[in-house]
DNA sequence: CGGTGGATTGAGTGGCGTCAACCTGAGTGG
DNA sequence: CCACTCAGGTTGACGCCACTCAATCCACCG
């Protein structure tokens, strides 16, 4: 059940048989979540982690004012609260922004994971590291660059991500996220988002229609988003 | 000389007599720098984590285009490249905003006391993960809040971590940046900092002189930011 | 075939960036 | 002890990116 995490694990360092057992061995409990649904909600203290297994899913901060907005995107392979296990209460949200598939893992089954074999432990901490710096990533943006470059940074960053999780094909991947969805990720207002996507279509950059998102210029995207994707550490390091 | 993150740790959960002295056993070498001085580039790969002592010292995120942007704000207490221990190569500089004091930790004695310690190797990741939550908190202020909020955000967050540090007295404390630091920082230009800050100050809000500021409303400065404390996690948790 | 969520288009406005001076206080050297 | 320097703070003018309000259109569905 754990598989999708083994996988994205197995990227960035080496794991020996012994490990790779110990993951399937934990138990989990799988749950699916209708689009909408809350995984989680901010002020609780689960007892398990939520280990994404498909769908989309979205970490939500409510601002005062009634605004909302999405800090973090997940995809098959991550844990969209491993954070959990040590940060309390919950500081937002976690909302199905799909259909969802999660396995939930006990808090007490991570613990022991952690305590017994520190390569794992040291493996799930970068997972959450990796989470900070593509929060890094995206607050750069936000201060620096305009909507067209969020935009396409963030296309930029999904493709590589739903890549290494291995649901991309070709040059395109599943995308089912409205316009106001990526508004609330990018910081951008609806009608914005709109025309600058459709900018971006103009342009011959990208088609993106019924949640599928082609990328016909990856050079020119990428270069409009000023994407690098080192922060992604999607490389394999002993770590 | 790692007295300053032991008490920071001991805020956030008992240390016991075993775990203080291990941490006190430590080695480090301690460096100082001059204000504008890097601690750390973009690339390396460090050998050590630095401990802050003293001083101000800021995460930079290097913007295609020129600009820079100020990702996390650091003071005495704070491991502000812990995340190096694993994160390779670091994802952004590290820069002395202010005259510095710094402990440098080889990884080699992190790694070690993770495996040997999982209590504190817990409380180092926890610390990882409030660095986490505080981007997170940031980067839904610039999608959501306007500049006025995301200042007076600024300067409550800063006042608790400082306060928590030992640093402040009555409701004042030293914060010895210019504007157009804090411009990098929330993601404004200069120009409109100051116009801000005058406003702010105008309605009696807080005074700010000479790198002192002095809090004088407290009440309608966290709401003028929407400031709840929550995300800092100061409160003591067993982990 | 009406209902509904999402996409699209138009128009008006304001927050905030940028350029460009000018002011102020602290430190320095003669 | 004063002239000079320089970083940082302050002020004014101008323009654009992006927000908001408000329709309208479209695809899909029961």
């Amino acid at each position: 059940m754990l598989n999708p995490l083994i996988g994205k694990l197995a990227q960035r360092d080496a794991l020996d048989d012994v490990e790779r057992d110990v993951l399937e061995r934990i138990p989990s409990r799988v749950r699916h979540y209708a689009p909408g649904e809350h995984l989680v909600r901010q002020g609780e203290r689960p007892g398990h982690s939520a280990l994404l297994i498909g769908g989309w899913a979205g970490r939500i901060k409510a601002i005062a004012g009634g605004r909302r907005t999405i800090t973090a995107l997940h995809l098959r392979g991550d844990f969209v609260d491993l954070h959990s296990l040590l940060l309390r209460p919950m500081d937002h949200d976690v909302e199905a922004l799909t259909a969802c598939e999660v396995a939930e893992v006990p808090h007490e089954r991570l613990r022991a994971l952690t305590e017994e074999h520190p390569h794992l432990a040291r493996l799930l901490w970068l997972d959450t590291l990796v989470d900070a710096a593509i929060h890094r990533e995206w607050a750069a943006g936000l201060a620096a660059r305009q909507v067209a470059g969020r935009l396409a940074h963030l296309v930029c960053e999904l493709f590589l991500r739903a890549q290494a999780a291995g649901l991309t094909e070709d040059d395109s991947f599943t995308l089912p996220l409205s316009q106001n969805t990526v508004g609330e990720v990018i910081g951008a207002g609806l009608v914005h988002v709109n025309r600058t996507l459709q900018s971006i279509r103009r342009e011959g950059l990208l088609k993106w229609r019924r949640g599928r998102v082609e990328i016909l210029d990856w050079e020119r995207l990428a270069q409009l988003g000023g994407f690098e994707p080192a922060y992604l550490n999607l490389t394999r390091e002993p770590r």
